[in-house]
DNA sequence: GATAAACGTGGTCATTTGACCATAATTGAA
DNA sequence: TTCAATTATGGTCAAATGACCACGTTTATC
């Protein structure tokens, strides 16, 4: 039972610590070194997976094997490829780690028993997958609207914590620009 | 009760005629005529909606007056906006038809009601949203992913029966490119 | 603590893209 | 069917962006 994945739900449901305990015990725990892959393309999603501490992207590269970030999951989120994972077919992205990272590993008959069992559980399940779809919305607009500068200052403001850890090629590689663009926008924001 | 909206349940669900017309009883029926909204920005997304014929399009409008538009639904397909759905707050975005449309449309007690009571109506749901999922994260990938020329290449694969239907001052807001690119673009591959 | 790899920044230049404008064709509403 | 509004295209020009390259710094790992 990892202590984080407490905390989260103690903060999130009302559930009881049995019922907690329950769940957490289901879990395996799994650690990633820095650019560990969690899914490989290609290779069938089989777990949900709740990020205890660390931080995971998920990306697919494409023919040129230039490399693009649909989403970052730090500690307290929660994330798998939704089609591979459901239908059990090839998926068509990865999940790495970009720094040392822990997670927690719900098999899809465990977690299927755990959301029959515990309604609250399907309740935040929803939750989780409406968040998810708002997001992604959110994603979409910001990446048709703005220029590269309010792309920057928007994800600085909905992300203040991932600027630091993450390398500039990468928050260049979510936002969708060069990474020239993304240092000239840094060097304009200096000299003002 | 709509006949396209029985052809739909048919097709994709193994529910009886009874059950099929019992939903389809439960929703109202709403006809949009062209640039007409069903959601404003501002109002609270009441209902879950089923486009039995014509097209919509979600889309917000930036500071400058752009549009920006998220999502084409033609008929046969699911559309609202979750977030105000779920929590009765107000929209951020609109919805609206870019050609004559008829709606169904289910009030959130009545569509709650009848997910309890179906148990395949439930899993129809799971379905639609693990497909609105998907579809977000390829449309983020395809954004950012390729050169305009493949974007647009890649939406006439995709919604082969849209490009005849859109002016395409919205294929290219949709694209994310100035109507000037989209234009270059066409001119392009017809001399090619 | 040493060393190789990864990283952030900056220069240059060619290319792409968008803004603005005009015009012809198409469309839709009366 | 007619007429006004919308639409698609194209010209021109300025600005933004990416590709390629080099260099100094930071970071990870042994």
């Amino acid at each position: 039972m990892h202590p984080e994945f407490e905390k989260y739900l103690i903060a999130n449901t009302s559930l009881t610590e049995d019922i907690i305990r329950n769940i957490g015990n289901t879990a395996t725990i799994k650690t990633l070194r820095r650019n560990e892959l969690l899914l490989q393309a290609g290779d069938i999603c089989r777990h949900k997976v709740f990020i205890a501490k660390g931080l995971l992207r998920m990306y697919s590269t494409d023919a040129n094997g230039n490399e693009h970030i649909v989403q970052f999951s730090p500690e307290h989120t929660w994330t798998l490829d939704v089609e591979s994972y459901d239908k059990e077919t090839p998926s068509l992205i990865n999940i790495g780690a970009t720094e040392p990272t822990e997670v927690l590993l719900w098999t899809k008959d465990d977690f299927n028993r755990l959301l029959n069992e515990i309604p609250e559980l399907r309740k935040l399940s929803q939750q989780i997958i409406s968040r998810n779809i708002y997001y992604s919305r959110q994603r979409i607009l910001t990446t048709l609207s703005g220029t590269p500068e309010e792309k920057y200052d928007d994800f600085i403001q909905r992300f203040p914590n991932l600027l630091s850890r993450l390398p500039l090629r990468m928050i260049a590689s979510y936002l969708g620009m060069s990474i020239k663009t993304l240092t000239r926008i840094r060097h304009t924001q200096l000299h003002r």
